[in-house]
DNA sequence: GTAGTATTCAGTTGAACAGTTATTTGGAGT
DNA sequence: ACTCCAAATAACTGTTCAACTGAATACTAC
């Protein structure tokens, strides 16, 4: 039911967000906003990323809806906006962890 | 918890999971394959893609551990492993309904 | 105006997708 | 067995797109 009809349109959308997080540097940042909100030049130092990369990082996941951004004097404040992001990591990771395991398996009967 | 600590290794494993799902063609595959196993040529006709294009399209999948892979005699037979794939959908679902109607919220109080 | 932060812009690089063509694989007919 | 055909995959090509970098541009506080 939750899947209202998927639409080709709204299987681009949903791809769409899919690609914002298939992207390692952008999994790192959203880790580093585990703590908190952080700034731009935070993540910066966090992650070790350029700042023009971060920068336009967050501007993606932010277009994605994944982070809140909130300015503050010279500084720009992001954080995550829900804690969806990491159900979807853990069913990716409860799906590595099946996978190896499998992969155990096979090399223990073969 | 689940996420048993995120270390840049299994941040690579769970974006290239994520990249897999983040392709409208591959998610048309996976939507065609919710009515149970097909052929690669049933998925050609039902998607109108390819045949060469959709066997690659496939082969990533199984390979990410989406799909399963059945031989028998000419045909090939793919068909879906697990259910994640649409709890995942619907999580972004659930985001796009959100995103949307706080969008509306926003054009009415603006 | 100066210093510091974030964003934008232009350019380069590399990866991924789509399409075409070849190769492999399995089955049917003779 | 040999030939022929169909299905799936592999190999190759051109193109498109996204990540990253460094310089230039807003923006803000002092």
């Amino acid at each position: 039911m939750a899947s209202t009809r998927l639409t080709p349109a709204k299987i681009d959308l949903i791809a769409e967000r899919f690609r914002a997080l298939a992207e390692p540097a952008r999994l790192h940042i959203l880790l580093a906003l585990r703590t908190g909100e952080h700034t731009v030049g935070e993540l910066v130092d966090s992650t070790g990323y350029g700042t023009a990369n971060v920068s336009k990082h967050l501007q993606l996941l932010h277009a994605s809806g994944f982070v809140s951004r909130r300015k503050d004097g010279l500084y720009v404040y992001y954080g995550l906006s829900g804690r969806d992001v990491f159900r979807l990591c853990d069913i990716m990771c409860g799906r590595l962890e099946a996978e190896s395991k499998a992969r155990r398996q096979v090399l223990a009967g073969g």
